[in-house]
DNA sequence: AAAAATATGGAGACGACCTCCGTTTGTCAA
DNA sequence: TTGACAAACGGAGGTCGTCTCCATATTTTT
């Protein structure tokens, strides 16, 4: 990661193809097979597989951040185009869907999330950020609540994620979105 | 379980035995170490440990069981004595309070949360019959929303279940409670 | 073209999990 | 009390997934 020398051809190609098959196994949810025999799904040798991907979390990782980048990038345009409320609904929702489409990698992503937070340390700090800019500018627009941390709004995320391959969990996921907006609009009396 | 016949004396003193050392290595939150070796750490061999519990989870579910039932407890008490909305919310602020004073069990519930729900399925149904309850009775006297069901703060609770263990997220418990709370009440306007 | 650097792959060491069965302990009827 | 039967013990060892290591192969550089 320090080094930023490109990779040799034949370890890009090895590379490339490890991530291509586990995202396709991630999507079909079955990544619950022996590591070493996922390295010959890829075509590729045991060292091959453990020198690009130390461990099950960091292959996991290589591939949830494509997919966070897309939700975070996803953020801001609604950020960029609809008042903080509205984008953070529109934000919510999209994401619930988002997961339910891909439940597979939905859940190998609930395991990693819980088994060592760590993992999740870049991609989920980015995460972590657009939601506090929507927060941010949600409060300065009046819309939402000033004593709400966007540490509360992830915690719900990641409970979401942590149930969402549970069957007939989706409403439930929608229940608690709704709850989360609606419990961010400002009180209307004094506290 | 289907057989109630009682245990013999030396089976239950170990029985026993096993359980007391787990309580106390969730408590201190080193519970990662070797099965066996916690075999050997609670005085029995490793047969006797797996006649006893199966699985680690089998064993985390024993000493769960009698935590949760008294969280349940707490909740139909609070039930019983106040309006719906107060119980409601002393019992999820007594619910965080009680997980962040447990920290090492908390953090192991969460990973048996995430990696096999079925664990919970006896525990689990009794924690989501009485947030039901509790619902259904604020739902009656107006004091909650009627369209978001239990499963919805039962994913709530999971989520701070999953993070419970990391530093400084005790406010953003606090903070998704906030969010569900407010979030239950009836909405004003029409939908 | 040949030397240097980089990457490969799979055999096998390692370590955790769990089963199996000869031995021990507890129970109960006589 | 004692004998016999049932229940439970415990730990040696089989099984299986993980990961390392290095002789070989490929790519890059000179």
């Amino acid at each position: 990661m320090t080094t930023d020398r490109p990779l040799r051809a034949d370890a890009r190609r090895n590379r490339d193809a490890l991530l291509a098959k586990a995202r396709e196994l991630f999507a079909s949810g079955c990544f619950d097979m022996r590591f070493d025999d996922f390295a010959k799904l890829a075509g590729v040798g045991t060292g091959t597989l453990y020198r690009h991907f130390p461990t099950r979390a960091a292959l996991a990782e290589a591939v949830y951040r494509e997919e966070l980048t897309a939700i975070c990038d996803r953020a801001r345009e609604l950020r960029a185009t609809l008042p903080a409320m509205e984008a953070l609904a529109e934000f919510l929702h999209g994401f619930v869907s988002h997961l339910y489409a891909n439940l597979g990698l939905a859940g190998t992503l609930a395991t990693l999330m819980a088994s060592r937070t760590d993992t999740l340390a870049d991609g989920g700090r980015e995460l972590d950020r657009v939601v506090t800019d929507l927060l941010t500018a949600g409060v300065e627009e009046g819309a939402i609540r000033a004593d709400v941390s966007a540490g509360a709004v992830m915690m719900v995320l990641q409970g979401i994620c942590a149930v969402c391959d549970q069957r007939g969990s989706r409403a439930d996921a929608d229940g608690a979105v709704t709850l989360v907006l609606d419990g961010l609009r400002p009180r209307v009396g004094p506290a």
